[in-house]
RNA sequence: GGGAUCAUAGCUCAGCUGGUUCAGAGCAUCUGCCUUACAAGCAGAGGGUCCAAGGUUCGAAUCCUUGUGGUCCCA
């Protein structure tokens, strides 16, 4: 047993078996006869390191898929990455400032050159993370959102939308990004509350010498302005019906309109109406029919439009029109003001409103069935809570801009004809046949393709089809057998921008919903509640704690504490609980492991040992299934936990232990290996590690006998009667236990215990007692029909024990207190049962086996108070 | 501002349609142990006005109302 290290060292098992794993292709998933269970990977960004979100997420699919290869399921989990136009193009156009080269000095083409030279060298750095989690996906199957059956499958769909009118090239107000320079959909914008000011402008009445105060956040934008809008229902405004109002800086003359959409509480209750660069005075402008000036360049400088401060950045310039208008003397006051600003998510700049003509999907008409088969659960999310969340969405859906003004994505197939007209194909054969429709004289050179890209998700919405090519190669083999696939693992925060297009574009693609399931997980924050984050520095590197505790404990560690939808406070204690938990079970494969085992006939005295952690084997298993189909990870790791740590350790190794080098028989043995068998397979999918190296070392094994891909046990029927039995030995052992160690006396030292057992209940102490003296540490258990003077004495549930120990180890005094407390106790809980019972209302209105349970309270108690006040006389 | 959701031990959470357990687990804490698988361990213990106030009921952590506080979504 020396050889076998003390400590469980996972670094060189992980890598060992991970590498085994690969080799027999146990990851790997062709369409067969078995029943199919697939996931496809949440694709994180090709930019992306792996941080605890992932780990979470993706420990999360490992689970679920592992176990369902053991059931024998055909388990497919799809991995890939996505291209994340934004990030990507902005970490290329980077890396290539650092070489000296400018975008714009580069052509399209070789931009993209560039662009998937950076993908191949640092793309794939998160699928190698995943691997030293232990993920069994199968990597034949990697796909990636740009590659070319699944770019040519994004434009089949962009077609495919235009022709059925869903998509629509228009001008509207869109979020733009100003240094991303591309336009961002609404999800894409993060609200934060930021410290800003207000400021209190005077604005001239044409031909007078009056103004009026207009309050505005954005005085940089007061050369936009092109009207002055009012509550119809203001008093104060009243008399400027008819009047102009002089717009400072560039003293253009605009009328004043009336509208009910002036809030007459905020500010002065005046509004300045600037169409080009807010979104709803552009839908005042709409509706008012306003000249539209657009002030701002596309970089977020001010424009030739704006007259003033041309060329200057949109926050200077601000402080220039306050200075400015300062000098004029027009400001009135400035007030310091909290409001909601808009972020772009991944660039993090002041998002910009402007109008824009870009693409849209309309969403009414393709949200439909995404919402119905949400709400009626044809879809389930899990936890079900997010299911308003989703309908509050759905309804409320604005169409999606799916254009970019990049280069690095799906380039939109719409070519622009000379005559601005335009036409949308496949490729540009196709496009100049459609060209040609329209006039038969014009040649590919007349055409100019859009210059702009898909948004990523609009890759993302197709992923569960386009990974099987269902798009390209309608009906091929993989599509049919593994679409629609089982369960897909997210985080709440793209239920939207992700799993609801997912659903949209299954519908209307493969007129089915993608996936049954959705599992939410939570946020992974740190113990402060803070999101982790790198700015904020709080985020471990998942790889060091894999170094540090073990993939298996890493994996525990985050499962521990993480229900469905709720955030997750990780704190590292929990890897070392993890770390502490592989190496208990460790030990205890040693402790079997090191046993020698001899052949007997007879049958073997653990035999009620044996039964009973079959049974308690059982219970557990039924109880972790109910969970698993709940989707309840970290309840089904916590029946684990407590199966093997405190019943299979703590109780049944310690029942069936043999003395110090003494054998064991095979009898047990066999029993024990075969418990032991099941219970890493049960853990398997949690820690599949530490699982497979003890099930190799537990038997002599063929080479494609793995546990990763052994038989996963179901759940038998049980003996609630055993159980109960057992359960009240361990309350048993556990009193003697505790007065040993209240009085002081130490665990070797050997008792007699006597028992006054109340009727029928003898058997059990001679059936179970064995393992009383074991555990205990009793020499003999006698039977007694009178009570014992003299001796420790206590009653467990209704039955007396009496324990002789020296004269001198008994403290009267002490023992008295012992006893009278308990018995105060009882006796308390006696008049609470009784109270109950005197009270006629609770006799008739409450259900006879609840009567009949506080009944058998009652008599319990009473039994248990007369043993005591025996034994009180009797010390 | 509208809506959702949560509030239980020092921490993280269970507690199913109100009634076996005068409220459960893990971690942390405390006490005693280097007992021969494991000190990354063993044995034992303490710890809660179930956010507050009302209400329904024979009976409320659980149901209802209001309030307070947190989180999230939308505006």
């Amino acid at each position: 047993m020396s050889e076998i290290s003390k400590t469980y060292s996972p670094q060189e098992v992980e890598q060992k078996w991970y590498a085994y794993w690969l080799s027999k292709g146990f990851f790997n998933s062709k369409p067969s006869k078995k029943e199919p269970y697939c996931i496809v990977i949440p694709p994180p960004n090709v930019t992306g390191v792996l941080h605890m979100g992932h780990m979470l997420n993706n420990t999360i699919q490992d689970v679920l898929v592992r176990k369902a290869r053991m059931e024998g399921k055909e388990a497919c989990w799809v991995p890939g990455t996505d291209h994340a136009s934004i990030a990507t193009e902005a970490r290329v156009v980077k890396m290539l400032k650092e070489q000296g080269i400018e975008k714009s000095a580069l052509t399209r083409e070789k931009f993209l050159e560039y662009a998937f030279e950076w993908k191949e060298k640092y793309g794939g750095i998160i699928l190698e993370q995943l691997k030293k989690l232990g993920a069994s996906c199968d990597w034949n199957r990697t796909r990636f959102t740009m590659e070319e059956a699944l770019s040519e499958q994004v434009i089949q769909v962009f077609v495919d939308l235009h022709e059925k009118g869903h998509i629509y090239r228009g001008a509207r107000m869109i979020n733009w990004d100003p240094q991303g320079k591309t336009a961002l959909s609404d999800d894409e914008v993060n609200y934060k509350e930021t410290a800003s000011k207000l400021y209190y402008v005077r604005y001239y009445i044409a031909g007078t010498d009056q103004y009026i105060v207009i309050a505005t956040q954005r005085p940089e934008t007061i050369m936009g302005d092109t009207a002055v809008c009012v509550n119809p229902n203001d008093e104060r405004y009243k008399s400027l019906k008819g009047k102009k109002i002089i717009v400072p800086l560039v003293n253009r003359e605009v009328s004043v309109i009336f509208d009910e959409y002036v809030d007459m509480a905020f500010g002065t209750g005046c509004l300045k109406v600037t169409p080009a660069h807010d979104i709803n005075d552009y839908e005042l402008g709409l509706k008012y029919n306003l000249e539209v000036i657009d002030t701002l360049n596309d970089d977020g400088t001010l424009s030739e439009a704006a007259q003033l401060f041309v060329g200057v950045d949109r926050f200077k310039a601000r402080k220039l029109a306050v200075e400015k208008l300062q000098e004029l003397n027009l400001i009135e006051k400035i007030e310091e003001y909290k409001t909601n600003i808009g972020y772009s998510e991944r660039t993090d700049a002041v998002v910009e409103p402007r109008i824009s003509t870009q693409w849209f999907v309309k969403m009414k008409e393709l949200c439909k069935p995404a919402l119905e088969n949400v709400l009626n659960d044809t879809i389930q999310l899990n936890p079900p809570k997010f299911k308003n969340m989703y309908r509050s969405w759905m309804e409320n859906v604005r169409d999606w801009c799916i254009s970019r003004q990049l280069w690095w994505g799906q380039r939109i197939p719409a070519w622009y004809l000379p005559d601005g007209s335009m036409v949308v194909a496949l490729n540009e054969k196709e496009a100049l046949k459609k060209a040609q429709a329209k006039n038969p004289n014009l040649q590919m050179a007349d055409l100019q393709q859009d210059n702009d890209v898909l948004d990523t998700w609009f890759s993302s919405a197709l992923w569960p089809i386009s990974v099987f090519e269902g798009i390209n190669k309608p009906n091929n083999k993989d599509i049919n057998y593994y679409y629609p696939t089982h369960d897909l693992v997210t985080a709440p925060e793209i239920l939207f921008f992700w799993v609801a297009r997912m659903i949209i574009m299954g519908y209307e693609y493969q007129g089915t919903f993608p996936f049954r399931n959705v599992y939410l997980t939570g946020i992974v924050r740190d113990t402060l509640g803070r999101k982790m984050s790198k700015s904020l520095g709080n985020s471990p590197d998942p790889l060091d704690l894999i170094d540090k505790y073990g993939a298996d404990g890493v994996r525990t560690g985050m499962l521990f504490s993480s229900p469905a939808g709720n955030d997750l406070l990780f704190d590292e204690k929990l890897c070392l609980q993890g770390r502490n938990f592989a190496n208990k079970i460790w030990n205890a494969f040693r402790l079997v492991k090191g046993w020698q085992v001899v052949d007997n006939e007879e049958p073997t005295h653990n035999k009620p040992a044996i039964d009973w952690f079959e049974n308690r084997f059982n219970a557990a298993l039924t109880d972790i299934e109910d969970h698993y189909s709940k989707y309840r990870m970290s309840d089904v790791l916590k029946s684990l936990y407590d199966l093997v740590w405190d019943k299979f350790c703590s109780w049944y190794l310690e029942m069936i232990k043999p003395d110090y080098q003494a054998p064991i028989d095979r009898q047990t043995y066999e029993a024990t290996i075969q418990f032991f068998e099941r219970i890493v397979k049960i853990l398997h999918p949690f820690m599949p590690f530490i699982t497979e190296e003890i099930w190799h070392e537990l038997a002599e094994r063929t080479e494609d006998d793995c546990i990763v891909v052994a038989k996963y046990p179901k759940a038998k029927k049980f003996n609630t009667n055993t159980l109960e039995q057992v359960e009240q030995v361990f309350e048993l052992v556990t009193k003697i236990r505790n007065l040993r160690s209240e009085k002081g006396i130490s665990p070797k030292e050997e008792f007699i215990l006597y028992v006054k057992a109340a009727s029928g209940n003898s058997p059990m102490y001679k059936k179970y007692g064995m393992i009383i003296k074991k555990l205990a540490n009793i020499s003999a258990i006698s039977t007694t029909k009178k009570s014992m003077p003299k001796t420790l004495s206590f009653v467990v549930k209704t039955d007396e024990f009496f324990i002789p120990i020296p004269e001198n180890a008994m403290d009267k005094e002490k023992e008295i207190e012992r006893i009278t407390k308990e018995l105060d106790y009882q006796k308390g809980f006696r008049d609470s049962v009784l109270k109950k019972l005197q009270n006629d209302k609770f006799v008739q209105n409450a259900k006879a086996e609840v009567v009949e349970a506080e009944r058998k309270k009652q008599a319990d108690a009473e039994a248990k108070i007369k043993a005591l006040e025996k034994a009180l006389m009797e010390v």
